[in-house]
Parts: structure tokens; C-alpha cells; sequence
DNA sequence: ATAATACTTTACAAAAGTGTATTGTTTTAG
DNA sequence: CTAAAACAATACACTTTTGTAAAGTATTAT
């Protein structure tokens, strides 16, 4: 589970746009050096934004990208959807059955819930920030309350490592 | 940001064991059977899950796997983290620079400090449920307020398609 | 002992994701 | 009208992930 490429610098390059304001526009070049991105990646980048209506694209010699709305109209789970999709696959049961024609948890998937419990969490985390606030710099409430816990995180589970060979089959 | 195939059978297989109970063994087999996996990906998955210190296993004839605690002491974030590395690399400012020797962002990392919140707040969400409570069918408690949200997420923003190309580059 | 059973390791092919290159289309400055 | 500037679309190489295949090691029933 990870931010992708596409996600991050996404957001990244709608960010730029969203400081610039609602009416100011900025051209790819100017975005793509702002980023230390390719122009062509940027290009791409803001072609899947446009087409998820995010951004407005003007053509022509004195063209540019400006954002579509207000950022504090826009939240991170839109965002993030539109560059890439949902948490979770709607037709998650179908997909990953394995070999089996259906889902081998039929009766009660509890991955399905479990993780469908994440999405929805995860998703009131997104929808709950908008633009405006990263760009001010002020994560909102459900940020701040869980990021000192993050800081001490992959220390406390990267030296578990060990051979999990045992000498006791019979487990005495 | 999605859940990887490699975190979605892994965590089934190890809740075939977690099932099974701590004592009791499985084998591969029977295991690949359960989820519809091949014997060799199951067998990858066990490898993983094994160094990680999740699993013991016993060779020769009559061996197996089984969980290596009880599934009560063993939470979702330490199965995840195993299966697939943390929700954001440590050294991210470094890899995601672009083009440019240092983050573009110096002063103010702002994305960096929304994207923590988010693996901060997640962090929080699995460290809190327990493979026994997935096993129960009973999600912890901050999988169940917001899961009624994730129900209807996905068609609120998919028709928000259009062609993105103004007709009035002026903005007015 | 030996063969059967089960875990281990390495290598490899297919698929998806990442980033670049190229060519085309649109608009405007002159 | 023409060339320059900027967005659009497609194709391609590269990398990572995914899943399979095959050969090896360890234990035990007989």
C-alpha cells in the first residue's frame, strides 16, 4: 500500500495552481521546472487533471493550465481519484478469487471487510482536506493527531527479521 | 494509493493460520487450496511472511506453517508493513526531487507534511485492529464509523469527466 | 535406506507502472 | 500569412510487480 508516481506528482503540479490562485495560469513549462519534472511527464500529468476536470487548459501561443475551482472547493480524495482510482477495486471479489470462479470468502469475506473499513477511513481522512489547507500549511485535525505516532513507526517493526525455522515440530 | 496484490494474499493466507489457531498447522497446499492461490505464489507469500516473523515453519514429511503468536498480539499495520513496506519511504524528499539534487520544497514541504498526516492516520487505523478481531468478523471501531461513507464514494465523483479546454482564455 | 512429502531458493516470463520522445493541433504575435 | 509558442495524443523503452516454473533441501513413514 503506497502513494503511486502519478498520485504524488499530480498533486504536486495541481498545487502549483492552486497557490497561483483561481484566475492566475501557469504554462507547462513553468510548472514542470517548478517540480524538477519533465515538460512531457507534466504534460501527462495535467492531462489526466483536465480530464478529470480539475484543472482548465488554454490553448494557443499564450495558452497555460489554471485551476478549475477554488481550492478550497476541491478535496484531496477527489484528487487523489482522479490520478489513481479508488482504494479499493469495485469489483474487488471478482478480481482476486485466485483460480476460483468467485470469491473463496463467499460467506463472510472478512478481508473484504476489513479493507473496505480502511478504504472508508482513508476516504474521511482525503475528503476531509482541501487544497486551501495544504497550501496554507495546516493539515487538518486527523493529520495532526496521528503524526507523532508515524514518526516512530518503521523503526519499531524493521528488526523482527528472523529465521522462523523452528526445532519443535510438534510445538511444545 | 491501492492495496497490492502481494498485501491482499498474503494477509488471506496468514488468516487461514490465524484461523487455524496458534498451535495448529497447515501446509502449503491446503493453504494455496483455501485461497485459490498456485502452490508456489502461496509459497512466495509464506517465504515473506515467514522472514518477517509472522509464520514458523516445519520442513520434511509431516511439516507445515503456523502463526507464530497468538492472533490477538498480531496487528494489521505489522502484517502490511511486512507484506509490502510503509505507505510513504522514509528517504521520500530524496527520491521524489525530479530532476533537481533536493526536494523542490525545502522551505515548506507541504505535500510532504499531508502525506505523513495520511500514513499517520492510516497507521493508526491498523495498529488498532487485530488479526483475531478480522478472524471475529468484528472491524475496530474506527473501520465501522466511517465505512458507510466509503458505500457511496465511488459514483459521486466519476461523471466529473469533461473536456477541460476553456473557450475563454481570458477567464472571465 | 529409500521414497514420498513438504518447505526453500532461484530464475524467468507476463503484466502493469513510469517516464521519455515524437508528432500533431491550436492560437497568437508580428 | 507565417512562424513561434503551447497544449494534445500516441508510441515506445525501461522498471517494477506479479505469478509461474524448476531444481534443491529437509524430514519422516515404511
Amino acid at each position: 500500500m503506497r502513494i503511486t508516481a502519478v498520485e504524488e506528482y499530480g498533486l504536486r503540479c495541481l498545487l502549483n495552481l492552486a497557490r497561483a490562485g483561481r484566475g492566475k495560469q501557469m504554462s507547462i513549462s513553468e510548472i514542470a521546472e517548478s517540480e524538477g519534472l519533465s515538460v512531457p511527464y507534466a504534460s501527462k500529468l495535467l492531462s489526466i487533471l483536465r480530464k478529470a476536470g480539475l484543472v482548465q487548459a488554454v490553448r494557443g501561443r499564450s495558452g497555460g493550465f489554471r485551476i478549475a475551482r477554488d481550492p478550497g472547493e476541491i478535496d484531496l480524495y477527489e484528487v487523489l481519484f482522479a490520478l489513481g482510482g479508488p482504494l479499493i477495486d469495485p469489483d474487488h471479489c471478482q478480481k482476486h478469487s485466485g483460480q476460483l470462479d468467485q470469491c473463496v470468502h463467499t460467506e463472510e469475506c472478512s478481508v473484504q471487510g476489513v479493507l473496505g473499513g480502511l478504504a472508508g477511513y482513508v476516504q474521511s481522512f482525503l475528503a476531509g482536506t482541501s487544497l486551501q489547507e495544504i497550501v496554507d500549511g495546516r493539515p487538518c485535525t486527523m493529520a495532526r493527531q496521528s503524526t507523532a505516532a508515524f514518526e516512530i513507526s518503521d523503526t519499531a517493526h524493521s528488526d523482527e527479521l528472523r529465521s522462523g525455522v523452528v526445532d519443535d515440530p510438534a510445538g511444545n
